[in-house]
DNA sequence: CTTATTTGACCTTC
DNA sequence: GAAGGTCAAATAAG
C-alpha cells in the first residue's frame, strides 16, 4: 500500500515536473524562431500535464489496484532469460516456456489499433511501422476472415526479453485497414529510447500540421527497412497496464541515473540510435494515452501521416473511452525531468518544425 | 554467414 | 473438437 502511494506520488510529481519543464521549453521557444505550432504544442502538453495531475488528486490513488501480475508478467520465465541449457533440459525449458506463455495470455494487456495504409506510401500492410522492430513468427487463417492473421513479436525478445507481441489482421471490409492487436508491453531498451525522441517529434509534427495531420516525408527519408524504424509507441505497453509506479512504467527506460554506469552511455546510445534509424523519416504515430493513473482511461487519438491513419481503440475495456484529461494532440507522458534528452533533443532544430 | 520469413505441427483455450 | 496462438525447421533474403 505504501508503495502504491509512492507510485501515485511519483506519477503526480512526474506530471507536475513535466508541466514545469514544458513551460520552460515554451519560454525558450517564445524567444526563438520556432513555429507557433510548436508553441501551441507545448501549451497543450502543459495543460495536459496539469489536468492529469489534478485529476489524480481528485481521484486518489488508483495505484492500489496495481495488478499483482505485473511482476510476474515481467518475470523471466521465458527461456531467453532463463539459464539456458544448464540444469534444465531443452524440452523441460520449452515446456515450461510454452505453458507459461499460454497461461499468461489471459492476463496480458491487450489493445487494438486500426491502421489505415494507403497504397503508394510505401507503408502498407504489416509494414506500417509503429516504432518497434517486429519479427514475424507465424501466420494463421482466421475463421470468417478473408485475410490471414500475422503474428509478430518484438525482435528483442531473446536479447532483452521483451515480450511484446502484435497481431496484424487485414480488415475484411476495407483491405487498406489493418487491425493491429498489441499484447504486452515493450521492455526492450532500444525501442524505449527511440520511442521517446520520436514521440516528441511526432507530436511536434502533428501539431505543426494541424488539421491536415502529420505529413512526414516518409518515402524519401527511409533508406532502411521499415522494421528497423523506431518511433513512438512507447506507451504501447503502458496504456493498458493498471496504475504503475514510475519505475514500473519505465523499467528499462534510459533515465540518466538509471543506466548502469554513467549516463553518458545512455545518451550516446540514444544519439546513435537516432542516427542509425534515421528516425526523422520514420516517425509514426501511436499516440496512445498513457495509463497515467487509470487503466480504463484510454484515449482515442489519431494522427494522419502520409496516408496512414492510426486509430486506437480499446477492445479490452468494457466501457467506452472516458478520458477527459488528455490533450487532443496526443500524449507524451514522459517526465522530462527524468529523461535526459535536453541536450540532444533537437527541439530547436528548424528542420523538425519547419 | 546472419537474420528474417514461411509454414506445418503442436499446444492451449473455449 | 475447433479455433487461435506459438514453435521451430526449412527456406529466403541481405
Amino acid at each position: 500500500m505504501e508503495k502504491a502511494m509512492d507510485g501515485e506520488q511519483k506519477t503526480l510529481i512526474a506530471e507536475l515536473t513535466q508541466g514545469k519543464e514544458l513551460a520552460e521549453q515554451l519560454r525558450k521557444h517564445l524567444n526563438s524562431i520556432s513555429s507557433p505550432e510548436t508553441r501551441q504544442f507545448l501549451v497543450e502538453k502543459i495543460l495536459s500535464s496539469y489536468e492529469k495531475a489534478l485529476s489524480m488528486l481528485n481521484w486518489g490513488p488508483c495505484a492500489v489496484e496495481i495488478k499483482p501480475t505485473i511482476s510476474t508478467l515481467e518475470s523471466p520465465y521465458y527461456y531467453a532469460n532463463s539459464s539456458p541449457r544448464s540444469d534444465v533440459s531443452d524440452q523441460d525449458c520449452k515446456d515450461h516456456y510454452q505453458k507459461n506463455v499460454f497461461k499468461k495470455r489471459k492476463t496480458e494487456p491487450r489493445w487494438t489499433e486500426q491502421v489505415k495504409a494507403c497504397s503508394g506510401t510505401g507503408l502498407e500492410g504489416p509494414h506500417v511501422d509503429d516504432g518497434y522492430s517486429w519479427r514475424k513468427y507465424g501466420q494463421k487463417d482466421i475463421l470468417g476472415a478473408n485475410f490471414p492473421r500475422g503474428y509478430y513479436r518484438c525482435t528483442h525478445r531473446h536479447s532483452q526479453g521483451c515480450l511484446a507481441t502484435k497481431q496484424v489482421q487485414r480488415s475484411d471490409q476495407d483491405p487498406t485497414i489493418f487491425e493491429i492487436t498489441y499484447r504486452g508491453r515493450h521492455t526492450c531498451f532500444k525501442a524505449s529510447r527511440l520511442a521517446v525522441a520520436s514521440a516528441s517529434l511526432i507530436n511536434a509534427k502533428c501539431s505543426k500540421q494541424g488539421k491536415d495531420g502529420c505529413q512526414l516525408e516518409q518515402p524519401e527519408q527511409k533508406p532502411k527497412p521499415l522494421k528497423e524504424y523506431s518511433s513512438f509507441n512507447f506507451r504501447e505497453g503502458l496504456k493498458s497496464q493498471e496504475c504503475e509506479t514510475v519505475d514500473d512504467i519505465f523499467p528499462f527506460f534510459s533515465f540518466p541515473d538509471a543506466s548502469s554506469g554513467n549516463g553518458d552511455e545512455g545518451n550516446d546510445i540514444f544519439k546513435e540510435s537516432m542516427m542509425e534509424n534515421d528516425f526523422l523519416g520514420s516517425l509514426s504515430p501511436a499516440f496512445i494515452s498513457p495509463a497515467t493513473s487509470d487503466s480504463s482511461h484510454l484515449v482515442m487519438s489519431r494522427c494522419h501521416m502520409n496516408g496512414i491513419d492510426h486509430n486506437v481503440k480499446t477492445p479490452e475495456s468494457n466501457s467506452p473511452t472516458t478520458s477527459t484529461t488528455n490533450s487532443s494532440i496526443g500524449d507524451w507522458d514522459i517526465s522530462l525531468d527524468n529523461v535526459d534528452f535536453d541536450n540532444d533533443f533537437p527541439f530547436d532544430n528548424p528542420e523538425l518544425f519547419a
